[in-house]
DNA sequence: TTGTAAGCGTTATCAA
DNA sequence: TTGATAACGCTTACAA
């Protein structure tokens, strides 16, 4: 059994009270030195520690925040993730939190992962989940403080990428470099920010009078892919990629196949994931900051947590990463 | 402020052992299926969530449990710690447990950290630390439930890489691919599995009549490191690199400056971390199944927990992967 | 079948 | 300058 306030405050021959203020260190209480010195002798003669939770019960707060990612079990292995993790991590270690991860709510009911995001163990939880997400309703309507990243949520505080922005910058960066035929390979995963990046460059190329067709990232293997393409008549110069994942999948499909990148054919990604891991090639790509944004759903989360009123939509700036793929 | 417990049996006209009963599914108390019914009703339309801080405090048990790296801040963007995560995260979903990341403890002194590490937040943590690490000899003392991996602590269960086995599928395979002459390119981190792997490769080779010359990895960039390399006389053939990432930025390094690998020169790196997401080469290396031995890691911490006394090292065994850099 | 009440380890109010 | 004591929300004997 661990040592308890109390066991101090006998040993020590004080008062639950005395105790208590020494070791919160609480200065206004004018204690005598002596028996505060005593105090935090006998304290770490017990090995005294305080016992975070009575106190969180207590004082009705808790310095930890959690993470919601609503796609199941999420790999931590996902470069975005740990970008999310890393900028999440930050803000907490700056301003004295702990960070849970939920992840005991793999194929629950709705009604149930709520109850164990919401169970007192967190104060407020960062959200990553498509818009419509079930929780994200159920958290919604039970008041959960929460900020929602990467992709809108209509009911919480959202810090989104300016996608259309990094598409646009991607669409002028291939044009000024000739391409006039471009191929979109997009994700499967309905995100409004998906929609807005395939729409996005759909549109400013065929304003101009170029072709963009947008297609699904190919179910069979990148290098049948290429190999299908490079046979075709009408084949486009460019693939612009829904993220640096599936662009670095083709490049080395394309490498492979013996394709020279990017003069037989232009590879672009986004996200700018990838870039300090990478041998041999370097994506062209848009940057987002990712960790920033993270860090500062955090922030947001927290001034939540003090009752302040958060903008609904918070936008962050992406920038285009010159590369040697396209 | 939150519905309690007490809130709902009031609405409901019922004790709060009752209401407890009922949200806990308590089956063996025969409490009539009306008043059952009635509880669950109230407790929906009052949107109750049961205050898992009140219950741990009640109860003296915690299904948290946490992660201690003594390597201060710690980012998922290491790959390593993306396996152990995973890994850990796994076990906990599995069994109903959160896994709360301590990240409020950088540049703080051992016995300071300990306390935060052990405040009841979590009832026990997985380890990863140099040995040494006044932080786990806090931990230790205060015998705080741990368990360690990857490397070895004397004070804790431990969970390691069979690294000389390791070291030993490599040597063979450069053997037997005609290398008599390799430099290991070693860690500046005092780990005794750094200091495993380097002695293992220089005994093996040494034995057989090669040569092989332990180095640190150059701090200089790889690109001056093999541009130097390729001028020497009597440079080695093989690079045998203290872990993946090393491995591939020589390979990356090596490419840049038009050598032919591994014809020119062969690389091997030890880990098998990187092999998901990197395109254009497949490294040789030793896969170590760093994310069964962090699932293994919280199942035996778990285990722990529960009053089982464990073995104090559990070693796993280690495969070579097969690829095209040597 | 349901209710009463003690207690988990803190903090905070008030009194001494 | 210190000490009693009442909460915080829940669980669980034990009583009714």
């Amino acid at each position: 059994m661990a040592t308890r306030l109390i066991d101090i405050a006998e040993k020590a021959g004080v008062s639950l009270t005395t105790a208590s203020h020494v070791m919160r260190g609480y200065t206004k209480s004018k204690i005598k030195r002596e028996t505060w010195d005593h105090v935090l002798k006998v304290a770490d003669e017990l090995g005294y520690r305080p016992n975070a939770i009575a106190r969180s019960l207590k004082i009705q707060r808790i310095n930890t925040i959690g993470l919601y990612t609503g796609y199941g079990y999420h790999s931590l292995r996902d470069p975005f993730l740990a970008e999310v993790y890393t900028g999440i991590q930050r803000v907490c270690s700056d301003l004295h939190y702990d960070f849970l991860v939920h992840v005991d709510i793999e194929g629950k009911e709705p009604n149930e992962i709520r109850l164990r995001l919401n169970d007192g163990k967190v104060a407020g939880l960062v959200v990553y989940a498509q818009s419509g997400d079930a929780v994200v309703a159920e958290l919604a309507r039970t008041r959960m403080p929460a900020v929602a990243i990467a992709d809108r949520q209509e009911l919480l505080p959202s810090l989104i990428a300016d996608d259309a922005d990094g598409m646009r910058q991607l669409a002028d960066y291939l044009w000024s470099r000739g391409h006039r035929d471009i191929a979109y390979l997009t994700s499967h995963v309905k995100l409004a920010s998906v929609e807005a990046r395939s729409e996005t460059i759909a549109r400013l190329i065929a304003e101009r009078g170029g072709r963009c067709t947008v297609l699904p990232f190919p179910q069979m293997n990148p290098g049948e892919f290429l190999a299908q393409w490079r046979v075709s008549e009408d084949r486009p110069t460019a693939l612009c990629c829904w993220n640096d994942y599936y662009a670095y999948q083709m490049v080395r499909a394309g490498l492979d196949l013996g394709l020279r990148i990017p003069d037989d054919l232009a590879i672009v990604g986004f996200d700018g994931l990838l870039d300090t891991l990478l041998p041999a090639r370097n994506l062209v790509t848009i940057r987002v900051p990712w960790e920033d944004m993270a860090a500062e759903a955090a922030k947001m989360l927290l001034r939540l947590l003090d009752g302040e009123t958060l903008p609904s939509i918070t936008t962050f700036p992406v920038t285009l990463v010159a590369g040697d793929t396209a």
